[in-house]
DNA sequence: GGATGTGAAGTTTTT
DNA sequence: CTTCACATCC
């Protein structure tokens, strides 16, 4: 990031890349184009679903790099890791391989560990921390409920990580927290928050959250810092703006809001994420905190059919806080959208499942063509029973990702443990694993001895002699493990990082452990694949990064979800089966927008939270992802929590078609306070 | 220290 | 209905 603005690129850009260039930008409709070619100063660009957002951004960094701006000087931040890898693979086909390398295209997140690795010393962050995914959260957690003897019946810890991840969103420290705690609970949860805060920075870790709000204090601390950085990154592009939080945009302000060379791209329509911290405030406000900033719509779909479009402006134009948009169809007329009701939720599977195998038979779709989309995760079941009934190939997007399988998890523990011996979370869940006569009994009485003393759990396992009433045998196998890990972990592999993690199997046997765990012999070998897909991880990673060592490639492994070759290879040709959240951003010739009903969509809790109009947006962007055929379903009839219930049409379906809900229909309603 | 049974609770999820 | 955490038993 220090790194001088190297002008050593191309002397002179290829003339064919410039009038290629000139060409794309030809070929943009009059409002992209401005989007485009209007480079200083803040900018807003409103984009709809499927108005070419990504090509406006890609085509905008190409277009500063022909007029005058350095690739170093551009900085282009989105949310996931999905959205950078494509930014920066189009940037690359525009710009070519050599200079997209040097623009800086990454997520928040990979944006802040940068920063922080490289300057995190001026506010006292050690440079080596690691950073928790969510599960060594939860673990992280489970830990200081612990220690505050706070059962986890009373404090759920999962809705603990929650409410801290929502409190960290939204720069609230423990301290505030203790402040505004005007409950029990609300000082239970706060101290909880304190107590976890602590013991990641005893054991030298961050969580994801912290990764902003660490970069955020930087930069508002640090005057040299925050001048290099707003010196060096000219001109600053954010993609899908409606999901920034409170910290997001301050690290915004911090960096641009001197030069104020700030465009920011996204769909107030489309923001989702407000129960996790995401501010539609910043987007709606975006012209009042920038003053004099450019407003530019993009208001063309090229993606979906004119009927489709119709049903997604009609629901929208319902929301009363908005910029206001109404999509137009470069596509033209289509099949109207389809709206069925029927007695249950096997019907409506099997209706989807029909459909599907209906229109193959035909001959012009493919499993792939099509989208099964609901609000709730667990409606998944009834199509992936009906779509296994009809041997139709699908994948569930979203559940268990390979990095949560038990093995995978148990052998990354190793590895980070190597990595980082005061990693409690990883010490603990291996500690006995494979068993090696440290019961809970044992593991308890030295926490108890590390909380009591105030030292690091790791030490007070090495201190295991020192803590009375434990059995020798338990000691004596503490002590030969740590011994082992400490071995293990005194030199970073770098290159030889396989092998190194081949080693680590065979010096803990830990394929023994797997035979011993699943005596299915099915299951066994399914386990251990998973092993050596992890091996594989680590094999890729020595090929690709620059320079390989055992902390790039955890921290590599934490900061991205990709998915493991195996469920790569499954992905091809098969029907996608989502929930209306992860479907944000992607398009299918045919959808299938399931569970369209009061209590579900919008769902009962935003009811009573009052947060209808994000459900409509929910909605909104379900419509919005069919190319050319819309099916909407619900069901007289469905089984929520065990009881099987009386289900309403939802009232988007009324919006929809521009009606008023029938005088009988009661929504559910919600309660008073 | 590990296996089996009982009880409560059950939106949405990326980094 | 089914998943996950906890308690109890061997």
């Amino acid at each position: 990031m220090a790194r001088r603005a190297a002008s050593a690129a191309s002397a002179a850009a290829p003339a064919a890349i410039a009038a290629e260039l000139a060409r794309i930008v030809a070929a943009l409709n009059p409002e992209q184009r401005t989007a485009v070619t209007t480079t200083e100063g803040p900018l807003l660009v409103l984009a709809g679903a499927g108005s070419g957002k990504t090509r406006v951004i890609t085509v905008r960094i190409a277009w500063l790099l022909a007029h005058g701006a350095t690739p170093e000087q551009l900085l282009a931040m989105t949310f996931t890791n999905r959205a950078a890898n494509e930014m920066r693979e189009r940037v690359a086909g525009l710009v070519g391989a050599e200079r997209a390398k040097a623009v800086t295209v990454g997520t928040f997140h990979a944006f802040c560990v940068r920063l922080l690795r490289e300057r995190g010393h001026a506010i006292g962050l050690p440079s080596r921390f690691a950073i928790c995914d969510s599960s060594d959260q939860l673990a992280a957690l489970k830990g200081a409920l612990r220690e505050l003897r706070i059962p986890e019946t009373t404090l759920h810890p999962s809705a603990l990580q929650s409410q801290i991840s929502l409190m960290k969103s939204k720069l609230l420290t423990p301290i505030d927290a203790l402040k505004q705690a005007d409950d029990r609970r609300a000082k239970q949860v706060a101290k909880a928050y304190a107590k976890y805060d602590e013991n990641l920075r005893r054991t030298r870790s961050v969580d994801f959250d912290d990764l902003l709000l660490f970069a955020v204090r930087l930069l508002r601390e640090s005057a040299k810092d925050r001048e290099e950085l707003a010196a060096r990154f000219r001109y600053v592009m954010v993609d899908e703006y409606q999901d920034t939080n409170a910290p997001q945009y301050e690290l915004l302000r911090l960096i641009a809001g001197a030069h104020r060379n700030l465009c920011v791209v996204g769909d107030d329509d489309q923001s989702i994420y407000g129960w996790r911290g995401a501010d539609v405030k910043k987007i709606l406000g975006f012209e009042r905190d920038f003053e004099g900033a450019a407003v530019v719509r993009l208001e063309t779909n090229y993606r979906s059919v004119e009927p489709i479009l119709e049903a997604a402006n009609r629901v929208i134009a319902c929301n009363p806080s908005r910029h206001g948009k109404t999509l137009r169809s470069a596509l033209g007329p289509g099949e109207p959208v389809v709206v069925k009701r029927v007695e249950d939720e096997t019907a409506e599977a099997d209706l989807a499942v029909r459909e599907i195998t209906d229109r193959m038979r035909e001959g012009l779709s493919r499993p792939k063509d099509f989208a099964i989309l609901f609000r709730a995760a667990t409606q998944a079941r009834a199509f992936e029973a009906a779509l296994r009934a009809k041997q139709v190939p699908y994948r569930l997007v979203g559940g268990m990702s390979f990095f949560d399988r038990k093995e995978v998890r148990d052998v990354l523990a190793y590895l980070r443990l190597a990595a980082n011996p005061d990693d409690e979370v990883s010490l603990l869940r291996i500690i006995n694993c494979p068993p090696r006569g440290i019961g809970k009994t044992t593991i308890d009485k030295a926490l108890a001895y590390a909380t009591a003393e105030g030292i690091p759990v790791a030490r007070a396992f090495r201190q295991a002699n020192a803590i009375a009433g434990l059995p020798a045998p338990a000691v004596e196998a503490m002590q030969a493990f740590l011994g082992k890990v400490a071995a293990l972990g005194a030199a970073d592999p770098g290159r030889d990082l396989v092998a190194w993690i081949r080693r680590v199997l065979a010096e803990f046997d830990y394929r023994a452990e797997v035979d011993r765990a699943y005596p299915d012999p099915a299951t066994r070998e399914e386990r251990w694949q998973g092993v050596l897909e992890l091996v594989n991880f680590a094999e890729n990673h020595v090929r690709r990064a620059s320079a390989p060592t055992l902390s790039s490639f955890l921290e590599a492994l934490v900061m991205s979800s990709e998915d493991s070759e195996e469920e790569k290879e499954s992905a091809r040709d098969v029907v996608t089966l989502m929930t209306l959240h992860s479907a944000k951003g992607l398009e299918f010739p045919r959808v299938f927008l399931v569970g369209v009903e009061e209590g579900l969509l919008p769902h009962v809790r935003a009811v009573t939270e009052n947060t209808v109009e994000e459900e409509r947006r929910l909605m909104y962007v379900g419509i919005t992802r069919a190319q050319r055929h819309l099916t909407i379903s619900c069901v007289k009839s469905r089984a929520r929590g065990g009881h099987r219930g009386e289900s309403m049409p939802s009232r988007f379906l009324y919006e929809m078609r521009g009606e008023a809900p029938p005088k009988m229909w009661r929504p559910c309603e919600p309660r008073e306070e």
